[in-house]
DNA sequence: TCTTGACTCTCCCGTTGGGGGAGCCCGTAA
DNA sequence: TTACGGGCTCCCCCAACGGGAGAGTCAAGA
């Protein structure tokens, strides 16, 4: 016979739960002293334990565990109970994996903003960009409405985006309310639905400049990347590029002031 | 404004939540009635609503949620609550994973042996086995003991196993206490290690019998067993092998009489 | 104007599996 | 004698709400 700490340390439950698994009725003491309370356990107590620790260890409740005690004494009889515990189980993984996806994709893409935002130069650069395949929705009205679009390839081509969201120029000027665009999400693969056309956008050389603030201040960027366009007799070809590296955060509404889009001009093969 | 009621329509949390997230000081009315104490949201709250039903989403808890929003605006602030929270989630599904393992193990291992034990004849039976790659442990003394060499196999090459436990008798008799065998199990590869010994078993016909029962009265099912063969001149080779297709449970001791261990003699080539 | 029914309020209790601590009893060793 | 190391019971605490009691509020119909 053993007192609660010695059978504490024994089992490696702590003298707290054995007073609680006693009240339960799932561990009674094999003899409780009547004068002082003391509870004593002997040895065939420990295996009882340790089952008992391995059932929890399955995250079984105690009420699970008072009803597999007290109704079976097999294996083979509990299996169905076994059945249920790895369904929940399993329902809870399929959870957590998807909590870990967006997770994953809100840390990797402030990071990524993040170091696009200290290394960019903000001053106009030519470079060669490669071509990719996107998936666009033909928007006409305000640029303000282009969410709506994001919102719907995003839903539809979740599982294969592979880059930031951007918006394609068709205007070569800027038009407050009836703009004619491309919301547009570079994808893996997929194919063209009735509202969402999958396309291959051409690669090759471009003007790219950063815009490092909000939407409203875009224009003053549009005029010195123009400009150098102009001063160089580079000739562009449509549609305008517009990358959002940051926009408004998936959980914030985030700081305008921090928004990072970049503007690339396709150098057009004749210029 | 909207009332609580309406509130809760529009953002899908419970009344009861609203409240409780007033109380938490994470989601404050905009206005609450002197007199009454009734709440009122405007439109503003609507976005505050939805930010923090996407953070209970992700799983913050109540406390983080209000130190995000009083000390945070943007997300790329909030990435190491983000990270931690990645971790914490990453932690649970390597337990739920393993706790599914052993669950379906154990679902696994029972649905077999019931199989098993509906679908034998309890008759001797010809049949072919394959080769089979086993650890083993070499062992003299009681047959009792082997519990510790299949716990050692267990640990060693847990996630190699593809069958049941098995006993390699090398005594043609009973021997109580200075037995000699070896315990196995079925691996799919492994190495062996100074204690354990990777080794090939041989396949080809045997005589296989079921007994159904307790160790103790195995011996009947040898004495059956061993007539058939003297009976037919058939003569067999060492070691005999046993096979526990049913033992005391991972979980319960099991009751016994259900247990389930194969009898094989290999059929020596010159018989 | 009264009533009715739909809303809303506060307050309290319950959930799970124990942990922390107060206040008390007991035996033993310094 | 006192301190210490057990043990006991009883009560409160955690997280994020849900349920329900009892009471007040509001708008519409009779």
């Amino acid at each position: 016979m053993f007192s609660i700490g010695e059978f504490s340390k024994m089992t490696g439950l702590t003298v707290k739960t054995l007073r609680f698994y006693h009240e339960q009725g799932i561990l009674v003491p094999s003899h409780v002293e009547a004068g002082s309370g003391y509870r004593f356990y002997d040895a065939s107590k420990i295996d009882a334990a340790r089952l008992i620790a391995s059932l929890r260890d399955l995250e079984f409740s105690i009420a699970d565990i008072n009803e597999i005690l007290s109704q079976h004494d097999d294996d083979s009889s509990i299996v169905s109970f076994l059945e249920l515990r790895k369904d929940e189980i399993r329902k809870r993984m399929r959870n957590d994996r998807r909590i870990v996806g967006l997770l994953d994709k809100l840390i990797t893409y402030e990071k990524e903003a993040s170091i696009t935002m200290t290394q960019a130069s903000y001053e106009v650069e030519e470079k060669t960009i490669d071509p990719m395949l996107v998936a666009s929705i033909r928007m006409k009205g305000k640029y303000s409405d282009c969410g709506s679009g994001f919102g719907k390839i995003g839903r539809k081509f979740g599982r294969h985006l592979c880059g930031k969201a951007m918006l394609l120029h068709h205007n070569a000027e800027y038009r407050a309310d009836d703009a004619d665009f491309d919301a547009a999400m570079p994808i893996k693969k997929g194919e063209s639905t009735d509202e969402i056309n999958v396309v291959d956008l051409p690669g090759g050389q471009c003007l790219s400049l950063m815009h490092l603030g909000p939407y409203e201040e875009i224009h003053r960027s549009y005029e010195t990347i123009l400009k150098y366009a102009a001063s160089r007799k580079i000739k562009h070809a449509m549609p305008t590029r517009e990358i959002y590296h940051k926009g408004p955060g998936m959980i914030f509404r985030g700081n305008p002031k921090k928004y990072l889009t970049e503007i690339q001009l396709m150098i057009d093969g004749d210029g």
